[in-house]
DNA sequence: CGCCAAGCGCAACCAGTGGTTGCGCGACAG
DNA sequence: CTGTCGCGCAACCACTGGTTGCGCTTGGCG
């Protein structure tokens, strides 16, 4: 029961790409596919593909502006996002915690019967 | 700068059957292609795969055990994994608590010009 | 000992996706 | 009005997650 439906918002941020896409418009604020493009070694297309899927899944949102395509980053969405990623983190954290401390008490076990 | 080497372990668990696995194995402590395939919706030789994969980021390790091989995760590469990912979590979390408060600030600024 | 089943590895194949190139079209500036 | 800038669409390629099928070793057992 670990994971479940945030299979997609894991799949739209593992991706390395689109987690540079999403920093670069977290560090900038907003970006059009070309001007994205132009700091990441891939071609416009490329971007914007990847920029339909961060805005399927809501991540980024745009704002046509003229001749060209503003995005932006969904602050909300993107929190529940990094929750998510915090939540997988501390489960298993906690499992190795677990392990961990079982593993010595069995090793202190071992020891009193000696 | 933000994204760098750690792109084959983001990508090792970024798969969502690879996560399962791991969860698996840390459920059961160690566990075959086989054994693991069962409780998943996929083959055993699909799980091999992902069981390469991970092994070869160090994630989990294999012991042959007469016929079969089992594999177990590796406790200290599994912490380094949830340490980045905590650590894009932490990055994220802080540029959308930066990009808050500044928008707070501007909106003091505004309103101290009325 | 001999045989059958269990478990694994390898190879071929298919679907989906990240990436490219090439093209055409609307919109803004001179 | 004309050029160019930014975008969308389509075709194509490579890689990967997934499947099926086959053949090999190895362990249990009559």
């Amino acid at each position: 029961m670990t994971t479940s439906v945030d299979d997609d918002l894991w799949s739209a941020i593992g991706d390395p790409t689109r987690r540079r896409l999403v920093d670069l418009l977290l560090a900038e604020g907003q970006g059009t596919a070309t001007t994205l493009s132009a700091h990441l070694p891939v071609t416009r297309q490329a971007v914007t593909k990847h920029l339909v899927v961060l805005d399927r899944v809501g991540l980024v949102r745009s704002t046509p502006a003229g001749r060209e395509k503003r995005y932006h980053v969904d602050q909300a969405q993107l929190a529940r996002a990094v929750a998510q990623l915090n939540s997988v983190g501390a489960m298993w954290d906690a499992r190795l915690r677990r392990i961990k401390s079982l593993a010595e008490a069995i090793e202190r076990a071992k020891n009193a019967k000696k």
